[in-house]
DNA sequence: GGCCTTTTTTCCACGATGCGGAAAGGATCA
DNA sequence: TGATCCTTTCCGCATCGTGGAAAAAAGGCC
């Protein structure tokens, strides 16, 4: 059992089989020769082809033969998107991340705590390169980004949410430094050569949903602009906050 | 056998079932009953429970205890993404959307000739309402929008294409007049209320490979405008297909 | 709170179907 | 061209997916 599996018992084998090699389709950038997929999976090659020609069918998979790899096909981005409509603020979001990467011309991300980890939702790029951690669909520890950070800060005030991650993953000093501050910054504890500063959204229940953060190169993200930029991206939460509460 | 049923001759017909359980959590919206999925994909209860379960179990599918309902989960999210980097040219049409939505003021459309539909693959909205046809992740046949249109016009001037969509859905007189204007106008067979100016991008081999739009209102992309318009958009593409040429 | 109805979850025996090895066909490369 | 590897098809067996039944849970009404 690899790390990761799922429990087993009472799911249906070739179902999570063809949920895997979907998955593993997903991280193929270039696409996946079927011998490999089927070697990454631990499967035959006929019974791989098999689930992935039922993903074909109906276009969760593509299959290009001129160079013979398989891919994500467009029916598992079409579903995909309805996880997005599920969370109404991204839309509301969008512009405020723009204007947001616009003043600060670093990369501006939406993500929201799911599953107990970070789940970057939105992601409008700056020109620059060194841009994020991680893309769109990307997830990450909490502890290990900006936005992750902040939204531990913010279940820490919480007493009362049971639901929220553990907060050993932060020490209290850093906690507290980032509830008075407004604003968490990463600082590279993944990739040194990115920083991330963050701020936490609330919704109309003031329970925090989701956070959003710039990011970029350590050297442009730098210790001198660290305070103006926390703050400009505090006032963009704020504003996305008043927003979320109206509805 | 339903319409538009996939063949089943070779496919793994659980996995089947699974795969239908997700294109109907992502027609639904607010979720989905067990009971009522169940129905629909004519499973009974127990069935449609154990796959949902086995989807949710890697996180395709997750349940929401308070409404008791169904929705498609964040894999599904993460596995669609890598979909849309197949298609390269989408971040390097973010900007350019974005220019043409800010300059038209109406919501600005990227999408493709994927099986012989329209596909949109991303969508910079305004802030009027009556926007488009379908957001980001529909689908439409080709000669209803304005970009499938343009598409269809392209693909007809290209003899040797023979993989190109039938040009019957259009009129010789339609294909040439589009070809002739460099741009195309969907004049809301499908949604009287709406209308869409699209022009066709090409890549380095100089074939069509995607196609943008701005889309709104029929009383604000009015007659008078539309010559304008399509001067607006007809540029933004010629940008496009300058931009991927160079890769 | 009790009762009724509906929904969801669990269980289990049976037979349908998923599996993978083998064979056939196809593609690539030296 | 021949060798090698990859992909697709075939088929018999036994595994496992199925759905009815039962149990548990939830919601609504009086």
């Amino acid at each position: 059992m690899e790390n990761g599996e799922p429990q087993d018992g009472g799911t249906v084998q070739s179902v999570d089989r063809a949920m895997r090699l979907l998955e593993l389709l997903s991280g193929a950038t270039g696409g996946i020769r079927l011998t490999q997929i089927a070697r990454n999976a631990g499967l035959s090659p006929s019974t791989a082809h098999r689930l992935l020609t039922t993903l074909e069918s109906r276009r969760f998979a593509q299959y290009d033969p001129l160079k013979r790899t398989w891919h994500v096909g467009q029916t598992a981005f079409s579903v995909g998107q309805s996880f997005v409509h599920r969370h109404a603020y991204s839309a509301a979001a969008l512009p405020i991340l723009r204007r947001l990467r616009n003043e600060t011309r670093e990369t501006a991300n939406l993500g929201a705590c799911i599953d107990g980890d970070l789940f970057v939702l939105e992601q409008i790029p700056s020109r620059e390169i060194e841009k994020s951690l991680c893309g769109v669909g990307g997830r990450l520890p909490l502890q290990y980004s900006g936005m992750g950070k902040a939204l531990l800060a913010a279940f820490a005030k919480d007493q009362w949410n049971s639901e929220g991650p553990s907060r050993s993953r932060l020490s209290a000093s850093s906690l507290a430094q980032i509830s008075e501050q407004g604003f968490a910054v990463d600082n590279g504890e993944i990739n040194p050569d990115l920083r991330c500063v963050a701020s936490v959204v609330y919704d109309h229940r003031s329970e925090p949903c989701c956070a959003i953060s710039i990011s970029g190169a350590a050297h442009r993200v730098s210790d001198a602009r660290i305070e103006q930029l926390g703050a400009i991206v505090r006032d963009a939460a704020s504003e996305l906050t008043s927003i979320i509460s109206r509805h």
